[in-house]
RNA sequence: GCACAGGUGGGUGAGUGGUUAAAGCCAACAGACUGUAAAUCUGUCCCUCUCAGGAGGUACGGAGGUUCGAAUCCUCCCCUGUGCACCA
């Protein structure tokens, strides 16, 4: 298990695409050891139990871990499941509620059905900071927080802006660093990962290693990734992420959706091609020798094929050039089945006569039913700013007439599409894409 | 516990008795433009019904009350922040 690269070049792989590393002569003396004794460094990063669906924002540090890996080390994916049921002040004071077993379990698997599209399953160790903090009693905890004072802690920028805001700042808040920090005295860790927004709760991690007697941990912080806005970060609960989990078409179409601008920082963040030649890049789009939208084109299509794969992708491609440039219809589009008593207008409505086969249907109910509009007044909303379109036609009244009988008709609202057939009878829900 | 300041739509933040479903801004959504993007312009942005002209129902921390009429006034309650608290 001895056969680690040299130190420089360890460092250099290291170093490539982190935010910042303290302190980087900490590092190399970790790895000099760890070289000269044959035994890898520990590394570890937390997660929170409560969030298991990743995001490529996660995964600027998940391929910071792989490159740990790469090199030979111990990459430790510690799940915070007692911690998040303090939850991380950071961001808004969403109370979390605690999980049970059974939810912990369960994202833990999800966890590692998401995460091992990237680490090696074989490389990497799984943990739950339960396992020591379940057996904490109230007097350890005091001992921990006496390790700590409050204008220490009220230098994390998180709370001094709320504390001077006069803003709330519950007690538990406060604990959270502490424990989180308490994880790399636990784990005895080399190195502990993160994004920058955590800073101060890796740091905490070096101050009480050295409070109980080890020696600290090096902290490196990955970027955190802009979301599709290209201003916030990325976070599902702002909305403007890109799930690992999430199809190939949506996937490719989200990454196309980025500005320009954000393209490099994903470049750099979400692929392996170089920095030299991201620059290159950047000067043919500006010269006009390359046109962006292929060298996003380009970009989508890595993305995808790293979650999917090279043909997914491919297909991806194809699909989004049809439905978006073409005007057209990808292959793969969600099916669903609408029942017809739920949708059908009522017969005083139609004042046409209903010829055979062919029933009246409120459009605008069908929409909300389909989650194609958020409610039956958004529906409506839609169809008069010439957004519907029922098979490439366009809707410009609340009923259309709708042959029962016949195949389902492509319903397409702005950007979204579906597939809607009509059932006689019999709710069946059902689901297909 | 006492005193003071606050609690408004996804966010911010106006509004202190009556065209106020509630300004402005941001976000979001749709249309035009485009390269799919950005920028710009236009429209929309609580729910339901609608013959698409409109109609109704909810909504400004919660519950009552005053009034023809309340987000706006009164009472009680809940929540947040700040100060007071010991040395008598």
């Amino acid at each position: 298990m001895a056969n680690f690269p040299p130190v420089d070049e360890q460092l250099a792989y290291i170093k490539k695409g982190a935010a910042e590393i303290v302190k980087e002569s900490e590092l190399r003396s970790k790895l000099e050891r760890s070289l000269a004794s044959g035994k890898p460094l520990r590394v570890k990063a937390g997660f929170d139990p409560t969030a298991p669906d990743l995001h490529l924002g996660h995964t600027v540090l998940l391929r910071k871990l792989k490159h740990f890996q790469d090199l030979g080390h111990t990459v430790i994916f510690l799940i915070g499941d007692f911690t998040g049921m303090i939850g991380d002040p950071t961001g808004r004071s969403t109370t979390r509620p605690p999980l049970s077993r059974e939810q912990i379990a369960e994202n833990a698997e999800t966890y590692k059905a998401q995460v091992f599209k990237i680490l090696s399953p074989e490389k990497t160790v799984l943990d739950f900071n339960s396992r020591w903090f379940s057996k904490f009693s109230a007097e350890d905890f005091i001992r921990l927080m006496a390790k700590y004072t409050v204008s220490q802690m009220l230098e994390r920028e998180e709370f001094h802006k709320r504390f001077h805001e006069e803003k709330p700042i519950a007690m538990h808040e406060l604990l959270y660093p502490l424990a989180q920090g308490y994880d790399s005295v636990a784990l005895e860790a080399d190195v502990e990962l993160g994004g920058t927004d955590q800073k101060f709760n890796l740091l905490m991690g070096r101050e009480l290693q050295r409070a109980y007697g080890q020696e600290s941990q090096v902290v490196l912080t990955t970027p955190i990734l802009e979301g599709l806005d290209g201003v916030n970060k990325m976070s599902k609960s702002l909305g403007n992420a890109i799930g690992i989990h999430e199809p190939p078409l949506e996937m490719y179409g989200k990454v196309m959706s980025i500005s320009d601008e954000m393209m490099w920082r994903y470049y750099e963040l979400l692929t392996d091609v170089r920095m030299d030649a991201i620059a290159q890049m950047k000067a043919d789009a500006a010269s006009g020798k390359a046109h962006p939208m292929a060298l996003k084109k380009e970009l989508a299509r890595s993305i995808v094929a790293d979650f999917h794969s090279a043909s997914a992708a491919t297909k991806a491609a194809d699909d989004w050039a049809k439905q978006f440039q073409k005007g057209g219809v990808p292959e793969d589009i969600e099916e669903v089945e609408v029942y017809l008593p739920d949708v059908m207008a009522p017969s005083d409505v139609a004042h046409q006569e209903i010829l055979e086969g062919v029933t009246p249907i409120k459009l605008d109910r069908l929409l909300a039913k389909v989650k194609l509009a958020d409610s039956i007044g958004d529906a409506s909303r839609k169809i008069r700013q010439r957004a519907v379109r029922v098979d490439g036609e366009l809707m410009t009244g609340p009923v259309i007439f709708w042959n029962v009988i016949g195949e389902p008709r492509t319903v397409r609202v702005g950007r979204k599409i579906k597939r809607v057939a009509l059932t006689p009878s019999g709710p069946t829900a059902k689901l297909s894409s």
